[in-house]
DNA sequence: CTCTTTTTGTTGTAAAAACAACCGACTTGT
DNA sequence: ACAAGTCGGTTGTTTTTACAACAAAAAGAG
């Protein structure tokens, strides 16, 4: 585990804490490790969660599937970011939705109760990690609003206009690579594949944007 | 405002803090009070925000109008519930939505560098105040996928079983009153009204369901 | 109580999406 | 190298939605 020691410093949830405090910390928050191969369930929707985790290899994505079999992906977890936090709460109920690793991918988890109440030990950085958990969720939330944001507009073309428009705008230039290919894409933005394609050519057409592959350029 | 600390003790971010407390906490926190006309805006579009919201009287909405004056409701906040905890992180910028009262309104506004930063007066329950933040956005966030939940459904008649459905586990019974008329409904859902109200006819013809007006009963 | 406004339901039409089936290009594993 | 599988694009059909316009019922104002 500790060969992700400088990976997890460079983290949102440990900004600010030395590297030795990390090494004490991962005993401290009884840090568990966990590998998946891709495809594999790291989560699954109704299990009852009692661990945060930190992605340090591979790519998660937060997603359901219902009975018809229509994916609608939730959300994406990279490497660096956590997992969980909004289950941290004793009110929280079960899990809303599956976890699954879309490339082999490792995971280290922590225990929640230990993060919330005050350690004995070592750490002294223990409550600059609750307020970064604190800020992780923040922007979680944030990122939520966001894709309600895409998620409520009407038609296929505006839902990739926004999202698009998002990413260009994350990426600080009108050319960027997004995360999903396009079956991943139409899951996040809950449409059909066929039609976004369809869609997405539409607008090539009409000298709205350029793609290859994963690779967009809005005009 | 004075008179809202019984109510302010049974709130969320209050919880476990005495009556006493509270009162002092009020000052310490710089606790600000604001009332709001019904339809009045709260918070705009690309503000900045550094205070969390508490409302003690009236119903608020999160809410997005665009271009074309498609409105799109992202969350309701109602007598005892927060806003801005998504907002108190150093990175978050400009607030995504607007927040419109629904009904006259009353809202005390918390400073949020003196939530985080440690006090040095009466405060004992300062750190409670600190956690209890954090449940609130965490419960938010659950409430956040739930409804991404509902809006990742591709009909309107799967929008609203799975909206309805919500509602009725929540309530604990097959009977509930909720909280929108159908414009509102329908902007919380990202549908067209008629098409929506005419959906809610054809599933109460088949007896899915009964209402009469914002009362549902499911069958 | 009456007038006005808001809310809800209804209908028809045009636009858009879902769905299904298929093809060719590209990967991957053996 | 070859077979199997994945991925992205295309097309046609059916279903669903948005949009617009209107009517009836309910709520609210004076």
């Amino acid at each position: 585990m500790k060969k992700f020691i400088p990976l997890l410093k460079r983290t949102k949830l440990f900004a600010g804490v030395a590297d030795e405090e990390i090494g004490a910390m991962l005993t401290c928050l009884d840090a568990k490790m966990g590998a998946y191969k891709k495809g594999e369930y790291v989560l699954r929707q109704g299990e009852h969660l009692s661990h945060i985790m930190v992605i340090v290899e591979g790519e998660l994505h937060i997603q359901r599937d219902d009975y018809w079999g229509n994916r609608a992906i939730v959300n994406r977890i990279a490497v660096g970011q956590t997992f969980g936090e909004a289950y941290v709460s004793p009110e929280s109920g079960a899990l809303l939705n599956d976890v699954i690793a879309v490339r082999d991918s490792t995971v280290i988890f922590f225990d929640v109760r230990k993060i919330l109440s005050v350690c004995s030990a070592a750490c002294r950085f223990h409550s600059m990690v609750v307020q970064n958990l604190f800020f992780a969720i923040s922007e979680k939330n944030r990122s939520l609003v966001q894709k309600l944001g895409h998620m409520s507009k009407r038609t296929t073309r505006e839902k990739l206009i926004s999202y698009l428009s998002e990413e260009a705008m994350r990426s600080g230039s009108a050319s960027f690579t997004i995360p999903f290919n396009r079956q991943q894409l139409a899951d996040f933005l809950s449409v059909d594949r066929s039609a976004m394609s369809n869609e997405l050519c539409k607008m090539r057409d009409e000298g709205l944007l350029e793609f290859d592959k994963n690779q967009f350029k809005l005009l």
